[in-house]
DNA sequence: ATTCTTGCAAATCATTTGCACTTTA
DNA sequence: TAAAGTGCAAATGATTTGCAAGAAT
């Protein structure tokens, strides 16, 4: 198990949870400023340090994290999901174009004070939808 | 081809569309109020109606609609895309217990206007999370 | 000893694709 | 007749599931 990984095991035993290599990287890569990446994104970024995890694993992490509220998924593709640790919130912009998801610095608070009475929701995801800088300088707009 | 339903069809015609029965079936079901439902629910509403249309062409339509800005997917589910007409914007709220998706009356031109600068949306999607009354009363939250 | 974690292999299921056929403009 | 619309069958690809082996409490 690498050096620097126990940093971020607070979290972890916090909830109960072991600690293992597998949740360690992923924790750390999720910590990534912006970071929102899909299951197989995740899964190549962990093969990186630990070419012996598999696939599943991943998944049984990511929803272990889910499970205890660490992490939940963004579903702004609608192909796969993504996955995001439960930060401070912000919404997404998915270009349309190229397909990419950005990070929308943005209090999404307000939002939730939108919500009509007869919901009580836990959580608000705000979702963009237009054409990134980059293609709309391509003129892929 | 039934009576009535040449009369969604000028959404079609303005397009430069044809107008043809799964078209004017799934038009139909999308305008259903606060109809928003996944290409399997659509699929098996129009072979109520025609039993003899595929789940290519349901597909095939959807695409079409979507490409026509007619309709638009909303990916509140992580697992299958729900598909609903381009219509007032409103929110959605989606039932962590049952998985219920609910059409929540919202305007959500004041997000959209939440936005910073250097990204502009064409559409915002709004998915509140929590636990609908029903499944509350059951205690099932 | 029991529970938690991992992971292979197979299954599932939504969606896409290639292609041939039919219909409409 | 060229273009648009339909649909079967097969492929793709994300995610889940069953189960067995290993590790931690």
């Amino acid at each position: 198990m690498r050096e620097g990984l126990e940093r971020c095991g607070e979290a972890l035993r916090a909830r109960g949870m072991q600690l293992s290599q597998p949740r360690l990287l992923l924790l750390e890569l999720l910590s990534e400023t912006g970071a929102h990446m899909t299951a197989e994104e995740l899964y190549s970024r962990v093969r990186e340090a630990a070419p012996g995890v598999s696939r599943t694993t991943v998944y049984n992490v990511l929803h272990a994290f889910i499970r205890k509220g660490i992490a939940h998924t963004v579903t702004i593709r609608g192909d796969q999901a993504m996955y995001e640790l439960a930060r401070e919130r912000h919404a997404h912009f998915r270009c349309g174009a190229c397909g990419a998801v950005e990070d929308v610095p943005m209090d999404v608070a307000p939002v939730m004070d939108m919500c009509p009475p007869g919901w009580e929701p836990q959580r608000a995801e705000v979702h963009f939808h237009g054409v990134c800088g980059a293609c709309k300088s391509k003129g892929l707009a």
